[in-house]
DNA sequence: AAAAAGATTAATAAAAGGTTAATTTTATTA
DNA sequence: TAATAAAATTAACCTTTTATTAATCTTTTT
């Protein structure tokens, strides 16, 4: 999970964000002001920092200074009511990812949140074909691959198919009308031959990790069985 | 130097950034639109790409999905005078790493700009000698060459631009579909056989370096796999 | 035990992919 | 503008991959 530090002095704003965010599946630890949120930064470690500029004792722009000095590879932004545009400039030549102008709006801190943090976490060349963890083994839709440790096994565009249902489904039914018409069209006698055929692969290809059966369901169906 | 791909219908607001972002050592190449901007990208490497939403022909979510789709590694960032907040998210959920509100605060852009490309992905994708590092080949779109050692092989438009198709979705699959729309303009059967012949040449080119291979998905496409 | 369903391996035919060469198109230059 | 060169497309031919069907054996159900 995602972990933020916010400082915010304002009661009413700082409860507002961090019941949002917490909302949207953040961990969040609210600071109230500068000493308090260097002291946490000494004993927890956070992917992002959010720092309102105007604060009692210590402003955000002095904040963000120690913090940078102290743990430079923490992202930090800013949320401010001084949208002048000297303080946008200031706000980034300390480092800042983002600078944030009052009023907030939360869905909008969200996405941004989340933005800067998926590029910062998972990385510039980050595929979006993903992959599906299957007890030792990864299988790649897209390319159509199944590993396993170093081994590839390259899958048929068939047996990817009916792989792939029957992960949807995994540890529930699938019909053989369902898989049938589904993937080849037409649920017949013939076709039904055909997908005994290719269960019989994909059960040769999962032999490697027991966790991983495919069960017949006798006149009904099969069961893709992911073990604990 | 990091190279951008502003992409501005405005004549004026177009001509005002290219020339300030010139003068802030950014290496910059303006399209009027989507069409142009597509077109651009099918020879050129960025590290960034400012799309404007408004533009007659194309909006900028538009082409954004295009680009996302095709070169899922190059991040962009929107310039829009539509300020409303679900344009913003809109443009967040389809993958972008900022969202400027017009007027645009040129000096703003830049620190914007270079937050971005300093966090993220500084040389990831345009070196500064500009060349692709493919193995033990190196790799020039601009001037279509491909290096090994003291040899150097010329490439033709054709055989450059699909290289680097491949190269920008490395150990991802690329369709068929997606190769032929974009490099060739239209999906058939005889443009499908003209791209085996592409794909056979360039193997023939990067069988110096075993680890440099073209994969072929059966029916789906190809995948430049670039190990370890 | 008989009948139906399922599992597995192998054989076959169709489709897709790979490669080289010939042809057409496009660009260059004399 | 015709001759030449280069590039892209198309053709021809061969190889590989794939889905289907067949053949045979095993399991399940009644």
């Amino acid at each position: 999970m995602r972990k933020l530090l916010l400082v915010e002095d304002d009661s009413s704003l700082g409860y507002l964000l961090t019941e949002y965010l917490k909302m949207k599946d953040f961990q969040i630890v609210w600071a109230t002001n500068g000493i308090e949120a260097l002291e946490i930064l000494k004993k927890e470690v956070f992917d992002l920092i959010i720092l309102d500029v105007m604060m009692p004792e210590m402003d955000g722009f002095t904040l963000a200074e120690k913090i940078r000095d102290l743990y430079s590879s923490i992202p930090f932004m800013f949320l401010s009511a001084r949208s002048l545009k000297i303080d946008v400039l200031k706000g980034f030549s300390l480092g800042a990812v983002d600078y944030l102008k009052k009023p907030i709006d939360e869905e909008e801190l969200v996405v941004r949140v989340e933005a800067l943090l998926n590029r910062l976490n998972i990385g510039i060349n980050t595929s979006l074909q993903e992959e599906i963890i299957l007890g030792g083994y990864l299988f790649n839709p897209a390319t159509q691959e199944l590993k396993y440790k170093d081994e590839i096994i390259s899958l048929t565009s068939r047996e990817s198919e009916l792989l792939l249902f029957l992960w949807r489904r995994k540890n529930e039914l699938s019909l053989h009308k369902d898989i049938l018409t589904s993937i080849w069209g037409e649920n017949d006698y013939f076709n039904r031959k055909s997908l005994n055929v290719f269960i019989s692969h994909l059960r040769k290809y999962l032999s490697k990790d027991p966790r991983i059966v495919i069960e017949n369901v006798h006149n009904k169906g099969f069961l893709l069985k992911v073990k604990e």
